[in-house]
DNA sequence: GCATTAACGTGATATAGGTCACAAATTATT
DNA sequence: AATAATTTGTGACCTATATCACGTTAATGC
């Protein structure tokens, strides 16, 4: 499993076989089972987690009670509650397992000490922020320009392999549509 | 002017007067025209600009013709076609000036060299982008979970001093909602 | 200072998508 | 295997927002 991270990371910089173990000594290994909270809402956000098998999502309840999807993570995905976890506040979000999962996470102390020591770590990690804030904008503009056939149609082309996996009904949510408008779109 | 840029970088790391000399030659400085477009859809995106001054939106247009606000940026601010910029490809957005600016500009390469040769810049440009990421996810959620008059009021109370500096058409498709439908909710 | 263009407000009408309600089908749990 | 829970489809109806079409006012450029 550590191949995964290794993997994720190598695509982006190359790590000698000591670098690799030093970078995996800043993370812990956790276990999570379906339904499992890994971060609630209005509690702490300790860690950025980096998903090695099964799938989560994050999401965010509004004051009407009703859920918004804002992230699915399945392998080589990173997910967390970033303003929780970068500005250390509490989490506005919620994330939990849409299956049994396994991921690699680290504290904001770990990671900086991280970076400050192995310099390519950071670029790493610069370079994940960005990939994150392109796919963000094009969500954004994703959200304004298409209907809901076009932005259903969008997430078959972006992530095939999701679809088999995940309820339509939170397929919805993530594209901001209701399940009810969501099936009648599916034929 | 060259403060403004000082100012901003020495809120996340601290600079001595010889190191800024240093990240400051990595930029040049561009003037340019209310209208004046300084990225073009379909172009090469050379350059990510810090604005000194003045006024610019980013915006995608979609395949009706519709226009559609992805970014304002004043003093302070960064803006570029992200996707365009860091992948070396060419434009999706365009950007232009909605009032005369000014703004110290930087080539990928340059970034990468001032990065490599300077950390603490690599941890600066990394914390923007993190802060970034942040406004890009509540955008969505904003987007998601909030009606026209809920977002316009977030709207206000996030950019107060923007109301006035720019149109209430431009206002509107940032929130994605038509002109209309914001001038009946302004009274 | 005048002419052109952009911005704004507002009525009338259309529509995409939401909400509610119920039943059928599928999947989990013991 | 039986039971409970979740997911999905679909009809009927509703509503927020879009669109179209004006006229008015305010900026802007020459």
């Amino acid at each position: 499993m550590e191949a995964v991270l290794r993997q994720q990371i190598g695509k982006i910089v190359s790590l000698s076989d000591d670098e690799f173990q030093f970078v995996l000594s800043h993370f812990l290994v956790g276990n999570y089972k379906k339904h499992q909270y890994i971060i609630q809402q209005e509690n702490p956000v300790p860690y950025v987690h980096f998903v090695v098998k099964g799938l989560l999502k994050s999401f965010y309840i509004d004051k009407s009670g009703k859920k918004h999807i804002l992230q699915f993570a399945m392998k080589d995905w990173w997910i967390t509650d970033n303003q929780g976890f970068y500005n250390k506040q509490n989490a506005t979000l919620n994330i939990d397992c849409l299956e049994d999962a396994q991921t690699f996470y680290i504290t904001l102390e770990n990671r900086e000490k991280l970076c400050a020591e192995l310099q390519k770590m950071e670029f790493f990690f610069l370079q994940k922020m960005t990939a994150g804030n392109i796919a963000l904008q094009n969500r954004i503009l994703s959200l304004m320009s298409k209907n809901s056939e076009e932005r259903y149609m969008q997430f078959i082309q972006l992530y095939p392999d999701l679809i088999h996996r995940i309820p339509k009904t939170l397929i919805a949510s993530y594209l901001g549509i209701s399940r009810e408008t969501l099936s009648r779109l599916s034929h």
